[in-house]
DNA sequence: CGCGACGTTGATTTGCCTCAACGATTGTGG
DNA sequence: CCACAATCGTTGAGGCAAATCAACGTCGCG
């Protein structure tokens, strides 16, 4: 799927809005273990990932990396914290796969939002999305066990268990890799 | 804090525009006990606390109550999975205190963003609050202990500790009734 | 080859749950 | 005005899911 079709199933462009929507944006490339946005960064920008997969993940307590997000081929993704109070980040934002995005920089969206209005409806109800998919997620957590999140988990996304190595599953998931190596061998 | 000072805080409105902005909500009142939103029912409104407090909750697998957010003076709420999706509630939104809240209908909705668009931006931006908040919740969530998360939800939120029974937080927290009140007889 | 990163397996520990019994408080009907 | 039941919170004993710790296997790569 494309941006343009993605972008179409939010709201309706023209061909000559679309072209107005998209030059605002920048494609940028970043290889496996490179960082879109690094730790204490402020986060200045909106990344669409046309390709590829990142993890977003923080530090605990404890200083161990904890996985909050994967994003892969067709979504938005950014660090609302660090990008709406311009404060440096406490969650990096790095590629595991060779990844491609469309980066949609604060100022450059508020420029775009001016231009072509329906900017507005497009991210409302993306972000509307977001928040639900977010409440579904808390639901599972609250809900199953975490034998049961993660037979869950690679049943819907059979795909990622492909793209992301065991021990980033298990802290997304927030169990040890010691604890998924268990279950599999049971499977 | 008034909706007004509210939503001047995300965008500028006129006398003229607010007052297009309020005619389109209508002010419903409910006792402690009972519900916004319905098992089952689909939802159709957000709804925005002029005063009162809330519980969002569904049923787990074992078919334990499960709260998973409360709502206060001032925020926003809704359904947003059955809301988006018109689809029948599995979770129920219920008042605990006496409630009043401004409800603002799908329907309505998307006629208040036809006739002032500026309502996209609000809430494009209420949303991107929303989800940042919730963010933060997950970090908790995954680097704190059951413990810490009691203590640290009763400091920051010292005012809500009065305005719901403990075994409500409990859920909240995802713990049981009689582990705060262990966590609370050693403080 | 040998090193480092990732995964596996088993023994032990622990944070929190479950269950059960017992206060404290509040509202209700006789 | 008192008995009572219902609701909410407390306390303690025992149990379990998952963590921790440690050792070992395996694979890719400089």
């Amino acid at each position: 799927m494309s941006l343009k079709e993605y972008v179409q199933r939010y709201i309706n462009l023209s061909e000559e809005e679309y072209a107005v929507f998209i030059s605002y944006l920048e494609t940028k490339s970043f290889a496996p273990g490179t960082r879109l946005l690094a730790y204490e960064e402020r986060c200045q920008s909106r990344f669409y990932i046309k390709k590829g997969c990142v993890r977003i993940y923080g530090y605990t307590e404890k200083g161990k990396e904890q996985i909050y997000h994967f994003g892969i081929d067709n979504w938005w993704i950014s660090n609302y914290e660090s990008l709406l109070n311009d404060t440096p980040s406490h969650l990096v934002i790095e590629a595991i796969e060779p990844t491609e995005v469309y980066c949609l920089t604060s100022d450059k969206f508020e420029q775009l939002c001016q231009q072509l209005p329906k900017t507005e409806r497009l991210f409302r109800r993306i972000m509307e999305r977001a928040y639900m998919a977010f409440q579904k997620r808390l639901e599972f957590l609250f809900s199953l066990s975490s034998e049961e999140q993660y037979r869950h988990f690679i049943e819907v996304n059979a795909a990622f268990t492909q793209r992301v190595p065991q021990y980033m599953l298990a802290s997304y998931l927030g169990v040890t890799p010691e604890f998924i190596s268990k279950i599999r061998s049971k499977m």
